[in-house]
DNA sequence: TTCAACAGAAACAGATCTGTTTCCTTATGT
DNA sequence: ACATAAGGAAACAGATCTGTTTCTGTTGAA
């Protein structure tokens, strides 16, 4: 039984580089390097490169979505605030020099079969999100906590884009400001 | 001099296919393969693949902002209501087989160097959408045109987005919706 | 008819990619 | 101390990629 720590590394050192440069233009090699992993040892550990996106993919899904909710509930105490709070966090995460944009939004675009394990994972990303959002959006109190969940995943996904290609700083504070709309008009 | 038309159909084949299979998943030879074009044509026109990347992103900036404008002037007669037709406009182009997503977010995602021309034209291609988009808001008698153009906008991204990874056909009602309180509180 | 330019087909070169295998070193447990 | 397993380094195979070149046919104009 292999320990998991190289495994682990291997992963970490690859959601990096599938992040900065897409999955088509990362090498196997490139990864190696950077992780100072062998070639042999890596396909003890993932059958093919494929696997790697696919562990890669699944490991960020449960770490991003983790931090995600941790600094959303750290940023204030009342469900209203909270929902704004997604705005606050997705800021700063805009901010970091190492954000290229949605990593499953990315992945999307290089893989476009209907039934590619890249477009259930990230689908599945998507929808799980989405979950917690509801949830907030139920404690705000909210008619209907699905449509306001709706809404401001779709401002999110919109402030991500519009950090990542028009390179615009405002992004996260114009998708706060709407959401102020939404939330007003849901919880009305 | 060589005729136009072995350039553009050469153009129009290789859009077609970087917006399906991404950038460095499609080969030169399955883009001449489908054009029906040879490789030593080719590299007349293009002297690399990179350069026809950009002919393709310059190509599909003009056209698909003239279509998308057509179409949105055609939907409507009032100012409010051409800003409201972005979303009925997008919502038609989800629903095409062929949508998968847009070109540039697509583009960005492949290729992270900050001064890359891919994204400056991506870039561009948003900055043009937007003025674009400023334009209507102004005649629509908005308060501060510049802010609720940066709303819409982001709002589209948003739209395409969902519609692209969520598979969510109801994305671009969403964001109408929105654009709804949003183009009130910015015109009232 | 003849000549020149064009363009397709295909071979080719060189690089890079995934994935396998071999060889050797280095730990670790008995 | 010795046997065994793990893992690195690197060669290797086979496929694929970009880009060049060569050869051949075809077309259009003088």
């Amino acid at each position: 039984m292999p320990r998991p720590s190289r495994r682990d590394h291997l992963i970490e050192t690859a959601i990096t580089l599938f992040c900065e440069h897409g999955y088509h233009a990362t090498g196997i090699d490139r990864i190696l390097a950077a992780a100072g992993v062998s070639k042999k040892t890596m396909y003890v550990y993932f059958r093919s490169k494929e696997e790697l996106i696919y562990a890669a993919l699944r490991q960020y899904d449960g770490v991003f979505r983790n931090n995600f909710m941790k600094a959303v509930e750290a940023a204030s105490d009342t469900p209203k605030g909270k929902l704004l709070a997604i705005f606050d966090v997705a800021e700063v995460w805009f901010g970091d020099n190492q954000f290229f944009g949605c990593m499953f939004i990315n992945a999307v675009g290089e893989y476009s079969e209907k039934d590619s394990p890249v477009r259930e994972i990230s689908k599945q990303f998507k929808k799980l999100l989405r979950y917690y959002v509801v949830s907030l959006a139920k404690e705000a109190g909210a008619d209907d906590a699905d449509e306001l969940a709706d809404e401001l995943c779709l401002l999110l996904e919109g402030a991500i884009v519009t950090a990542q290609v028009s390179d615009d700083t405002k992004a996260a504070s114009i998708a706060r400001k709407m959401a102020v709309l939404a939330i007003e008009d849901a919880v009305g």
